[in-house]
DNA sequence: AAATTGTTTTAGGTATACCAAAAATAATAA
DNA sequence: TTATTATTTTTGGTATACCTAAAACAATTT
């Protein structure tokens, strides 16, 4: 197997598994590997020939020690040039995760610690993630989506799940970025959507898109 | 075709022709590919469909207009690389060819303007060569190489054509860096090999490194 | 010009990464 | 519990990028 597809499945297993605690099933890596169900299959099988991986079939995958080491160190790896991307090099939390999904393969690890000493060693991505050290310790934090939120309190908003260009413009509109606080007005009860209030405005935000924002209680 | 392989033979075929002024064989390609004549055979096919490339059988091969934009724009992300990865990071001119052979297949022309800007759009790279502009624009120099040059002259040293470590920690051993002063002592009948002064100190060359060194007439 | 040597091409073969369509299995609803 | 639906796997197939060994071709030497 070539290592760039060996660091995409594992960075994928790693990133769906909400750090290695769930099982991932076939259909989820279908979709965020842009593979069909059958490649997948093959893939899933060759990785833990490989011991990267322990899958069973028709029950659900998880990463081994080394496969999650791995992992860890491709999500290092991403995090670290987003980061360095948007701090040292001007660009947009929109723009990063494209070009990051490119440089994460390039394998140098005294290239990626330079990278991080100069960031001053970040413990979060422009993205709210938390970034693996050197040794793939990571931080778990205890966040939650803003789905997952109640009326009346507040929150600040610490991460996001979907990276895509789309979603951050649109955030980024109703300057709904990390850092910033928020009040739960209402969640309709027809659509799950939430009124909230942010910048002493207020806005709505489908349940769609409260799936993909995680903030803590303040 | 892969991109990554249309770049690499691009790019190689692009060094190997002395600013395309010179047919490619098979045999050095393959060479400098790292690949079987054989199959260099087949890739050129390709490239030619591709029409990236002229390639008669048993003739040689010359890139077309657009292969030659494709392989400077590759030169171009090598060689800035290289320029950061020793200017900005703080590697070893002895460290970055190998780096920047990865880095170079990444394609995003914002990314490399924006370290060319941070690098003050330099026009050498640390092994002397020439960087094309955003526009493949590169400067041809009447350089010489070292194996070319006469007794009892004087020369400054201006590049390498080989980007080894070996070769270049052997030069910097010897304090044989770009920029570096010398005078040709005596060419030696028997093998070639040059024995020439730089920093007051006598130094013999052989004919092969001789051949990987290039200087300029002072 | 013939022979030798070196280079390039052909022919046939492998491994990887994918796919579509059909079959098997698991999960859910009736 | 039996249908129905969704997911996963099997089967058989493609394209790319390599390879070896043998044949063809080109360049050099005798």
């Amino acid at each position: 197997m070539r290592q760039e597809t060996i660091e995409n499945y594992l960075k994928t297993i790693y990133n769906l598994s909400a750090n290695n605690t769930m099982l991932v099933g076939n259909q989820k890596l279908s979709d965020k590997l842009g593979l069909r169900p059958a490649t997948v299959t093959e893939g899933l099988r060759k990785l833990h020939d490989l011991k990267h991986v322990i899958y069973e079939k028709s029950y659900g995958t998880r990463l081994t020690a080394s496969g999650a080491k791995l992992a860890l160190s491709i999500v290092r790896r991403h995090r670290i040039w987003e980061t360095y991307l948007t701090k040292e090099l001007g660009f947009g939390w929109d723009e990063v995760h494209e070009i990051a999904e490119e440089l994460e393969h390039i394998k140098n690890d005294k290239l990626i610690n330079k990278l991080a000493s100069i960031l001053g060693n970040p413990i979060y991505d422009p993205h709210g993630d938390p970034i693996p050290d050197a040794k793939g310790k990571i931080l778990k934090s205890n966040f939650i989506k803003l789905s997952e939120t109640k009326v009346k309190n507040n929150y600040k908003v610490m991460g996001v799940t979907d990276h895509s260009s789309s979603f951050l413009k649109y955030l980024e509109k109703h300057r709904l970025i990390i850092g910033a606080f928020i009040n739960i007005k209402t969640i309709e009860d027809f659509d799950n959507s939430i009124i909230l209030s942010c910048q002493k405005k207020e806005l709505s935000i489908s349940a769609k898109a409260a799936e993909c924002i995680i903030v803590e209680a303040v």
